[in-house]
DNA sequence: TAGAAGCGAGACATTATTGTCTCATTTGGG
DNA sequence: CCCAAATGAGACAATAATGTCTCGCTTCTA
């Protein structure tokens, strides 16, 4: 009967739980108390398969940062981070972090003041990309005074700006990593 | 009987009505979601004072974005920023913004995706901060070929981690406007 | 210190949302 | 081509939030 699990199934039904996660990530972004049933509408689809794909409300929302653990995991561990210099790196990341979208916004604020082992997955999926401050901080390609902590959190706000600035129009969205990278590296740089 | 308005009234009534908007305020930019009734409790009060306040959910959503923005424009009036060069301007504005904490958040964030008014409202309130950023690119004290609109998200964002950052410990909140200001005209400023 | 203004507690009807279920219909895979 | 899987529409009860009201008490303020 119902599919609720994830990668398992048939093919429409595959379609339409990634429907419902995109359509629920663009709704609940923007609107976070926004009922089931408008994420349904949007998606596409009507109110009780969202239910057959998610048990409620809570099961939606972690799936919505599970998926965006996942791309954002792939999307770093694919870009070679670790052989990178500091700017470099930094440049890789904003390139696949920023296409991300909404679902980059959400992993830096959903849940993001309370829940606790979304914070440590969050940690770990975004690892590579604090290994290269870590070790920017290490060699001087970064101010050796800055916490590491701290540039991430910067580089994480920044990365959030570039997102909506690309949706706004702003920037090219295909520049926006370079903007970013070259804008973090010359502004934590050394004296 | 009610009060509804705004700064009129007995004393106590204006007391608590900015405890419900504090409460508000840090209650709401967690848990968008919350009922009015833990707002309530959260401010110490009990629910019906909250209606007597505010008509209902989004009369109190209203009225948290007017005093943030109230805030925030009083703030950046007070601090001089048209006789500033870029830095001292940028290092002023950030030291006035990151003390509203919550309520800065609440301003870039709350409805920052569709309400137009609001927007433009916000718009004037920071207007002499991206003044700042105008005049700056203007005459080369920030990079020529930045769009001001994109350095004021790229200042936004990095306002916000300062908030977040201060709230978690990782920096000292009297040094936050100065950190931000660096990194940011060091980031921005010409080759 | 008296009267008015504000408050808490809680009852109450109303409404919206949630979560479950059924049944007829469509769709995909073997 | 056929059956199982998946869906839509909607009925339904249960729950939760909303908004209004009253009454007795407290706290300002003139």
């Amino acid at each position: 009967m119902a599919v609720q699990g994830e990668e398992h199934g048939r093919a429409d039904a595959l379609r339409n739980r990634a429907a419902l996660l995109d359509a629920a990530a663009d709704v609940l972004a923007v609107a976070p108390q926004a009922s089931l049933s408008e994420v349904a509408t949007r998606a596409g689809l009507g109110r009780a398969t969202l239910y057959r794909h998610f048990e409620n409300r809570d099961a939606l929302r972690a799936a919505i940062r599970t998926e965006a653990l996942s791309r954002a995991s792939a999307a770093l561990a694919g870009a070679g981070l670790p052989e990178c210099d500091t700017h470099e790196g930094i440049r890789r990341a904003a390139a696949v972090l920023v296409p991300l979208g909404m679902r980059f916004r959400i992993l830096l604020t959903e849940g993001a003041d309370n829940d606790e082992d979304f914070l440590a997955a969050r940690n770990e999926a975004l690892e590579p990309l604090f290994g290269v401050l870590v070790r920017g901080v290490a060699n001087g390609e970064l101010s050796r005074s800055a916490n590491p902590a701290w540039l991430g959190l910067v580089l994480a706000g920044m990365l959030m700006s570039a997102v909506r600035a690309a949706g706004a129009g702003l920037i090219d969205p295909d520049r926006a990593g370079d903007l970013v990278a070259n804008a973090f590296v010359s502004g934590f740089g050394p004296r």
